[in-house]
DNA sequence: CCTTTATATTTTGATTATCAAAATATTTGT
DNA sequence: ACAAATATTTTGATAATCAAAATATAAAGG
């Protein structure tokens, strides 16, 4: 009974950090090695629609603005973001990528999505199913329990 | 198709995002507020059963030995390690946990297991099973396809 | 319309985690 | 006993982070 719980915790600590290494490692041979995983986090949260504010984005990362000033400001300076004031509201500032950053953005996301292509390779439909039904609700109750519902 | 796999995606990067600040927020919480996540992985590392070596424990936790002498002075401060020199080869620094050391490793492991059982509370045994098995090819898989199967 | 208050952001000063390379201490091989 | 190898620590640097102070602009109230 309890051994069950061990073991599914287990892989779920394992899946984390190797998810964790191989982010990094891809990062460091692909073609934008001169990107963090916290960069390309960033630049994920900016999105490839639009301008965010810097409230917005500070929000979606979970860090304070000033941690992301200096964030977006090195991201300007390696060409991958673009800063601008709103002209409705002179205090607020939009950031948004530049192509080399939504390059860096779709390179990032299908790195993603052939990784999770890879792993599902020899699935069946039913184990498929499974496993998206079982995270979903794994999903939902993290937030329930742990996050309070909502944010 | 690919309908699934974006969604499988999305929910990966989720309940990795949701780990992260449920582990967080806990150790800010509880009894051992001194710690860091890092420090807590530390701890970890060095285990309950007897001690390791600087070299073991930085191998185990991926980061240089430089790093590791660091965050073990830290903890040796705080009164979580202790730090010896081998006897039968002076070169050696063995380091283990203090009881204090021991009881967070073991309070620690217990909110990870009390996470898991909160989660797993209304899964069906044939769910439950589910994600163990999609959880253990997962792992797997990943370390098979990005991290060559050994270490 | 000034003046105060609120809001959005940046700057400053500090801390933690990290690495690579140099330095130190000890062991091993010849 | 000397040179090479090994285990660790120290040093010098950088990235990511926060809280609090500073700056700039907008909104609200008399």
């Amino acid at each position: 009974m309890n051994e069950k719980l061990v073991e599914i915790n287990k892989m779920l600590v394992e899946v984390y950090d190797d998810v964790n290494l191989i982010e990094e490692y891809s990062i460091k041979q692909g073609t934008f090695s001169d990107l963090s995983i916290t960069e390309i986090h960033t630049i994920e949260a900016i999105g490839l629609y639009g301008a965010k504010t810097m409230s917005e984005a500070s929000m979606e990362l979970g860090i304070t603005m000033g941690t992301l000033t200096i964030a977006v400001d090195k991201l300007i300076k390696k060409g991958y973001l673009e800063r601008s004031r709103s002209n409705s509201d002179r205090r607020i500032v939009n950031v948004n990528l530049t192509n080399r950053g939504k390059l860096a953005y779709r390179i990032h996301e299908k790195f993603h999505l052939d990784m999770v292509k890879a792993i599902m390779l020899d699935f069946t439909l039913q184990e498929e199913e499974a496993l998206l039904r079982a995270l979903s609700k794994l999903n939902k109750h993290l937030k329930d329990i742990y996050l309070g519902s909502d944010r």
